[in-house]
RNA sequence: GCCCCGGUAGUGUAGCGGCCUAUCAUCCGAGCCUGUCGAGCUCGGGACUCGGGUCCAAAUCCCGACCGGGGCGCCA
């Protein structure tokens, strides 16, 4: 058999290839055994490419490979020639083969059956469920969102940074924190960058922005939280206010929408996706008027209460259906809904107000931010309100008292973002190993 | 943390006190078939989550455990 190098992909054959021996290597997808012919459907990660075996040209050959487990993992040497029959227009004509590893039955998830399986199967088994063009579809999208946000980031001046998932101390009260053993001291799962990319604030890099993972160990069991998610972070200094925040925001949606489209084309049509993108700028509500509009569609809600999920999608149909606009924001939150977030910086004529906002998606939250509070004296007196423990986060309060420009940034929740984008059902679908609060394997 | 719902072949389901020796599809096996591509045809295979209880009788009702699904709160 032929060294990997020599292996052509099922896309690269082509009329060019015509009488030409070439070595295809893949997983069996699909035996069809008519008697005196068989056709194999060997998947590779470009496709699907025909073998065509032939009885009478060699029995014992034709005795061995369609007898092939499907789901196994071969090598086939032989003559690529032109059918008007095969869905390619090519098929493969075998003189050899050699199975690289069997396949067991059954298989603990069908990949081509013409029957569903529930999302907790498929990740028990998400290796076999990855070998779905759709599924694996989902990923690509991802990948090309992270990079299509890397570009933007990157084009406006951003440096990415990595900064520790392991912490002393916790950034925001209300989300929960996994402790673990750290030596002989206790430490925790990093919930968010905050007070790293805050610091960072005050070293002269004035723009930052991380993609890494946050842990919440909070008991949310829903399709849309998951323990482990990916985050994107992104802090930016000498602002006026959070709108220069917003701005970043939006243009980190649009461009990254633009690069999927431009990008991802084949994958979303797979997915059966129709992607709109539309134009900055968003619709941006006050949280004041987003409550007006949804007392004036019949929910029963008052100026101070939480949006809740069912206002949060509420608005969503509102605002799809007023402003057309299925990516908004949610702007000047009330302090006391944002009390706990001692960083969020309160409007200095009104201090009742925050300039913190939302970003949501087709009635979901995806981004959430504003401009923080960069005095230490306001600071301290804000998280003196939140009962903190002022020597334990001196290392992050140090900071403001050298020189802190004000800044602001936000938290954007990559899976979330692909999960509306794709109008995938659950989360767990834009994560290859979720992490829930039942789930640890695989 | 709270509230609802569910666990039946490898996968997805029907059945919800006796007609169950459990339905259908997919899948697997044997056979036929030289152009399949949701291949077709014949025959065969494979399951009631576990532990208690009620009852003449339990897949079916009750309790518990384990596992799963949905919603709320909270959040990205």
């Amino acid at each position: 058999m032929p060294s990997w190098q020599q292996i052509t992909y099922s896309d690269q054959i082509n009329a060019d290839l015509t009488g030409s021996v070439v070595t295809i290597g893949g997983w069996v997808q699909e035996t069809r055994n008519l008697g005196g012919i068989s056709f194999i459907q060997l998947r590779d990660r470009k496709g699907i490419i025909q073998v065509t075996v032939l009885k009478k040209k060699d029995p014992a050959l034709f005795k061995d490979i369609t007898a092939i487990q499907r789901e196994s993992v071969i090598v086939v040497k032989g003559v690529v020639k032109e059918s008007k029959e095969a869905k390619k227009g090519f098929e493969v004509l075998p003189d050899e083969f050699e199975i690289l590893n069997a396949a067991e039955s059954p298989l603990p998830l069908g990949v081509i059956d013409k029957v569903g399986a529930d999302l907790d199967t498929r990740l028990n088994n998400r290796f076999m469920d990855l070998r779905k063009e759709s599924v694996r579809a989902i990923f690509r999208v991802r990948a090309v969102t992270l990079e299509g946000i890397r570009e933007y980031l990157s084009d406006e001046g951003f440096l990415e940074v990595s900064t520790p998932k392991i912490v002393a101390a916790g950034a925001e009260g209300g989300a929960t924190l996994f402790p673990i053993k750290y030596f002989d001291k206790s430490a925790y799962l990093a919930q968010s960058p905050q007070l790293y990319k805050q610091n960072l604030m005050a070293s002269g890099v004035d723009r930052v922005f991380e993609i890494a993972p946050a842990y919440r160990a909070e008991a949310s069991d829903t399709v849309r939280h998951i323990a482990e998610f990916t985050s994107l972070d992104v802090e930016l200094a000498f602002i006026e206010s959070s709108d220069d925040v917003m701005n970043v925001a939006e243009g980190i949606v649009h461009a990254s929408l633009k690069h999927i489209l431009k990008k991802a084309g084949e994958e979303l049509e797979l997915l059966g996706v129709d992607l709109p993108v539309p134009e900055p700028p968003y619709p941006r509500v006050t949280y004041e008027e987003a409550i007006d509009m949804l007392h004036s569609n019949d929910m029963s809600i008052e100026h101070g209460d939480d949006l809740g999920t069912e206002g949060e999608k509420l608005l969503g149909d509102i605002m799809l259906r007023e402003r057309e606009s299925e990516l908004y924001f949610i702007t000047q939150f009330p302090t006391s809904l944002k009390r706990g977030t001692f960083y969020a910086k309160r409007d200095d004529r009104n201090p009742e107000l925050t300039g913190y906002f939302d970003l949501d998606y087709r009635g979901q939250e995806i981004v959430s931010g504003g401009q923080r509070e960069h005095r230490y004296d306001v600071l301290v007196s804000q998280m003196r309100e939140n009962d903190m423990n002022l020597q334990s986060f001196e290392f992050y309060l140090k900071a403001f008292r050298f020189g802190m420009p004000p800044h602001g940034g936000f938290g954007f929740g990559i899976e979330r973002y692909v999960q509306k984008m794709l109008n995938l059902s659950n989360i767990r679908e834009a994560v290859l190993y979720p992490r829930d609060r039942a789930r640890l394997i695989p």
